[in-house]
DNA sequence: CTGTCTAATACCGATTATCGATTCAACAAT
DNA sequence: ATTGTTGAATCGATAATCGGTATTAGACAG
């Protein structure tokens, strides 16, 4: 069984005439007779009746007549399909993200992207940065949102954003009116961070910055969460230090305000397998890039 | 695209190795190499990343994959269905039917038939006789079971029941008890009969069955079904004359006797059109005449 | 019985597929 | 570096297949 003698026995069975058939696909009528020879050959059922007078289908021909034509529609959708997946307008896409890129432009990259890629289903899955690097390696995500300054060789990065540090207070803290901070100030308080197995960078750099302003924080929480932070923080418990998009948290009870000292920087990358060839991943990391502000 | 690239492909994206795929297939290495390259420019697509080193698919082709395993098990199953079409082993047939074949053996068939032909979907439609012969010349069923004397010529038959008519009686009716009856005993009883519209021929043969007996019989009710009639003659309203096989409707308060004079016969026949060609009608048809009684 | 219409058959030419041989590229081993 | 090996692409020749023309066979109408 052809394609070919599918076409031709549909248009067959529409104008129950060789002749008319024959034109009708540009050929002649001969041909016409032998491929649908064929077909029933293969098939192992006549489906037409023919005499010089008439043609008619059979009814093995009237069941065989939606099967080819389900057959024809479903290898052009099935083309179709493997061409848009070819060219990232359809497939899927497996995106890990750290829960703080929800406030520091993720959902506005996703919004943007589906909008242009309707067809391409996107799954996101919260990870800590670790844990991505972690499923990146294993192709178990196709791209991660991170914040890590060790990447490994095999992936490659966009930096996707970089805010500066923001002192995270409690709303009746007596510096919560100030315009901004010197992290001294902060000396004594209790100190909510995300935990090292989570973050073990970050964890590292931030007690770094705060060694070097002569700060010895007392670390009271460890927690798996930024936003288990700033609720934290909200409660009156502690202070911390947290990127500044989590103010558009808004959680009630927090207030933020900035460093004096501006240095230190949150940075979220952009990670893929170099070598993984997706085309629905480089159309996404080119709308990623495409959505950069120039100024990175 | 034609099944031939389908099929290569299928078993590439297996092998992952044109030598290896090539051998599986019984061709030479070249012409599977020309066929991906022929199957990927109508898919639009790279399906397969390949250098000398090795063959990958690409997301495009892993797509492709079950789209073409598709297709090719839905061409088996579409030649295999018309095949059995063909056969008269899968398909539908609808079949009218009077309502006392439901007591003459119907069932019986229906059973016996579909345990041999079990894909092949029976639709019954209850329908009077008269109702039948205009469906039948409609192609609105493929055959019918009625009982008529005129059968037009355009229709096959088969003689499939072949009934005496007995009297039938309330339960406490003075005749009841007798082992038959002569027609003359009947007189002055009120009659129930099917009315002339639902079957006009069998209608008219009882009358004159009855004048020939020298009865005039007081004909009270008119009903559309033999049930009806049994029914009210159930309930003490009147007697009537029905075929024997409504004996086994085993409707409480009616009581069966067999009438002296045997020639009036109801007489079931099983109609269709001769020049319809079904293979699951000569099927049937087949088994029809398998479950005859030889003695008809 | 002839003329017409239609599908099947016979035969031929052109396209297309396949094969064997070769080439080209990427590694690995010396 | 160079050579050898492996695997896919390319080339040229041959074989299969497809479609075209001409013709045949069968059914009807006049």
């Amino acid at each position: 069984m052809e394609f070919r003698h599918l076409r031709y026995f549909l248009v067959l069975a529409e104008e129950l005439h060789f002749g008319r058939a024959a034109r009708r696909l540009a050929i002649s009528q001969p041909p016409l007779s032998l491929n649908l020879q064929q077909l029933e050959a293969s098939v192992g059922a006549r489906l037409l009746t023919r005499n010089s007078k008439s043609v008619q289908l059979t009814a093995a021909g009237l069941a065989f007549v939606p099967a080819a034509r389900a057959l024809l529609a479903q290898a052009a959708q099935a083309a179709s399909l493997a061409k848009d997946v070819g060219e990232g307008m359809a497939g899927s896409l497996t995106i890990g993200f750290s829960g703080t890129m929800l406030f520091s432009g993720l959902p506005a990259i996703l919004t943007r992207f589906q909008a242009g890629h309707p067809r391409l289903r996107l799954l996101l899955k919260e990870l800590s940065s670790s844990e991505q690097l972690i499923e990146l390696a294993q192709d178990r995500i196709d791209l991660g949102f991170v914040h890590t300054t060790r990447v490994p060789t095999e992936l490659s990065q966009i930096r996707v954003a970089s805010q500066s540090l923001v002192a995270c207070l409690p709303a009746g803290h007596t510096l919560a009116a100030q315009p901004d901070l010197d992290l001294a100030q902060l000396k004594g308080e209790p100190f909510a961070v995300v935990s090292k197995a989570v973050s073990p960078d970050y964890h590292e750099r931030i007690l770094a910055l705060c060694a070097e302003s002569g700060l010895d924080p007392e670390i009271r929480f460890e927690l798996r969460h930024w936003l288990s932070v700033v609720s934290l923080v909200a409660q009156g418990m502690g202070v911390a230090l947290v990127p500044a998009g989590l103010a558009q948290s808004a959680l009630a009870g927090a207030v933020f305000v900035p460093l004096q000292d501006q240095r230190m920087r949150y940075e979220t990358q952009c990670l893929w397998k170099t070598s993984r060839d997706s085309p629905a991943l480089s159309a996404f990391v080119h709308a990623v890039q495409a959505t950069l502000p120039a100024a990175l």
